[in-house]
DNA sequence: CGAATGTCAGGGAGACTGACATTT
DNA sequence: CAAATGTCAGTCGCCCTGACATTC
């Protein structure tokens, strides 16, 4: 079958074409919380870690180090994250959650749950499980 | 599960990542072709439908027309494509797939096969055919 | 001293907008 | 005339590199 369609027998088309999708319906929502899905993944990463370096959650996250620094920025003049030298290793910053962060990224996870609900439509509830954990074991596996 | 994680939470993450995975993996294996994914998605197109015009082909891969334009004119110029106006509608071109341009499109689909095996290799094969026809219901019902 | 952390400036490819000439 | 097609110029984020000061 799909003699009508080489596109869609390319694999890293479909993974491309949808990731995209979801990241612009997500990025859309979260506009008007005055986030982007950087700050959103930083502060999901820092939710997870806990009080962490700006490398460290840019390892996390495979964010460029130069870039963490905007992202960073941003929450901190939201008053979303708080930025304190690590006492042990004065080179560091420790970027911890603030009560509004904490809320900013319940937040965005309700956005992300709708745009879920929302691109997984086509799917049947027990598919989009499969789905999903089908997609951690390739983004665990992910060089 | 998954306490250790809200981000895994997060479908559009996951979809995102594992797509930008892909594509650069893709891109950096079609450079030493002279390729990008874009072109490669023209000639798949091309494939599929036929000699189409630009509008057309920009339509099915959700692509700008503006950006078709440069598409086309790196193919053109590597003798991949040819553009002839329409007869029954000379705004048109009628966008060809040259036999450079088939076999340019073969050596893509070696390569997005390699991809594909090397970024699903943390599933099993069944798996990895249940995650393509998850992703291509999800595909269809993009908006 | 060399290495790690955070910061900044700048470039390059990508998506999108607005405008335009040509054709229908 | 209005609409469609292809084209071009310019803008806006994103991703990455190179350099730097500070600290280990």
């Amino acid at each position: 079958m799909d003699s009508t369609s080489r596109l869609l027998a390319l694999a890293p088309y479909l993974l491309s074409k949808v990731g995209k999708a979801g990241r612009r319906d997500l990025a859309a929502r979260l506009v008007d919380h005055g986030l982007d899905l950087r700050q959103v993944a930083v502060l999901a990463a820092v939710a997870d870690l806990g009080p962490s370096s700006q490398r460290d959650l840019g390892t996390r996250l495979a964010v460029d180090p130069s870039d963490m620094v905007g992202a960073v920025d941003a929450l901190e003049a939201a008053g979303r994250v708080e930025r304190r030298r690590d006492p042990a290793d004065r080179r560091r910053y420790l970027v911890t959650l603030t009560p509004a962060g904490r809320a900013a990224l319940r937040a965005a996870t309700r956005h992300a749950d709708a745009v879920t609900a929302d691109l997984l439509a086509p799917l049947e509830p027990d598919e989009r499980d499969v789905l999903v954990n089908l997609l951690r074991k390739v983004f665990a596996g992910l060089k």
